[in-house]
DNA sequence: GTCTATAAATCGATAGAC
DNA sequence: GTCTATCGATTTATAGAC
């Protein structure tokens, strides 16, 4: 039995570190021409590999997109996960998690696209691709329900709901953040959606014109998302 | 000189009358293929005109991508200006240019995404899209402007900003808000990018299998936003 | 201003030899 | 698992007749 594992294991170190090598190349792809252009083709010839042989690794143009797609939000994921570490007062750990994020957006600008700018048109996520997605979203959530055990988030500046944001925001406490207030949960989505459209602007160049230094109206847009959950800068 | 310019003017009018069906044929194929995939043949073809015959009307892909955007931010800043109106309280003037653009966002997401999602490969707008893209700015920025003047910003609620902020929200403060106290300018920043965050998640489905229902969401963000700013809803 | 025809590419996916 | 060869499409852009 030992005697034909490593065998296996050998063709599949191969085929792995092969298949490595094509998700980095596509990464070019993408940064080159977008994911709505990304050929196997291309990805091959740029390999020196036969179109073919691409079809070993993944069995159509959108098993590679998917890829792609969970490889970024994984290293997004690792990224945020780092940063927000496990001490210090919630709200440095959520001005980290928010630099750290911005940071690999401008440093993966295509891969950021991927995850959160336009859909690629005719392509659909298959169902594996939430997990990886998720990973982001209970950081965010996780710092949230920090915060509330450690007393951090002032509940008297936090504007009361109506009934129907309540039914909105009582399954998203459920999911990433047990015991936070659902005022402050739904303060906790707003803040999602504006961190990611303040990146999304940046890197996507709506800022160009408007505003020179993008490091002073992050370090801003922080000290705004952290008053609307009711923490101190 | 009269008896020839009505005949150069016949002709004139059917050039724009075949470049709009052009373009009306390539928002289509914006819908089914995506900006990155917009192709003049396959405009051509769906138009019964030779690929060829195109090139009377634009030179180039390029310029037909620029000619919808063209359009479309003069459709959205036209929206945007006839929500806005000139009377009522400036909240509820935002609130409803809020509604307006979230509407039109919804029911054009394959423009929305060639104006504020992933910036499209290889291709650079010219100068000429600055001035229709300016149109929605300037409508959120005049309504703060008309708030300030009218008492309804309770500035006291805004907390004071760095001097590095104060230099970046100062140019802005010229162009678009004049007489808003800097502060309130910079507030007016982060409600911009949260409030396209917020349309951008929606359009392209970040929110689904996390919020069931979108009006409601976008009805407290729209609350969020007014206090953000200083304004009661 | 529209057509035909064409050049010189691109693509995804498959068949079948080795 | 890689190759060659191929099918059947696609594209931008130009030349030249009418």
């Amino acid at each position: 039995m030992p005697a034909t594992a490593p065998v296996s294991s050998a063709r599949q170190r191969v085929h792995a570190a092969v298949r490595e090598d094509i998700i980095g190349t596509a990464r070019e792809q993408l940064a080159a021409v977008g994911a709505a252009s990304l050929s196997l083709r291309a990805v091959a010839r740029e390999l020196g590999m036969a179109p073919s042989a691409m079809y070993r690794y993944f069995r159509s143009r959108d098993e590679l997109l998917t890829a792609l797609i969970v490889e970024a939000y994984d290293a997004m994921g690792a990224v945020a996960e780092a940063a927000a570490g496990h001490s210090g007062t919630a709200a440095a750990r959520f001005a980290s998690v928010c630099w750290a994020l911005r940071d690999w957006a401008l440093r993966h600008p295509h891969e950021y696209a991927l995850l959160y700018g336009t859909p690629v048109p005719g392509y659909h996520a298959p169902e594996l691709t939430i997990d990886p997605a998720s990973r982001v979203t209970r950081v965010l959530g996780g710092i949230l329900r920090d915060a509330r055990e450690a007393g951090e988030i002032a509940e008297s500046k936090i504007p009361p709901i109506s009934e129907a944001m309540t039914a909105q925001a009582q399954p998203v406490a459920e999911e990433v953040m047990a015991g936070v207030p659902l005022p402050a949960v739904a303060r906790g989505l707003a803040v999602w959606s504006f961190l990611f459209g303040q990146i999304s602007f940046e890197v996507f160049g709506r800022f160009e014109g408007v505003v020179t230094n993008g490091e002073v109206l992050f370090d801003y847009a922080i000290t705004t998302m952290l008053d609307m959950v009711g923490m101190a800068a």
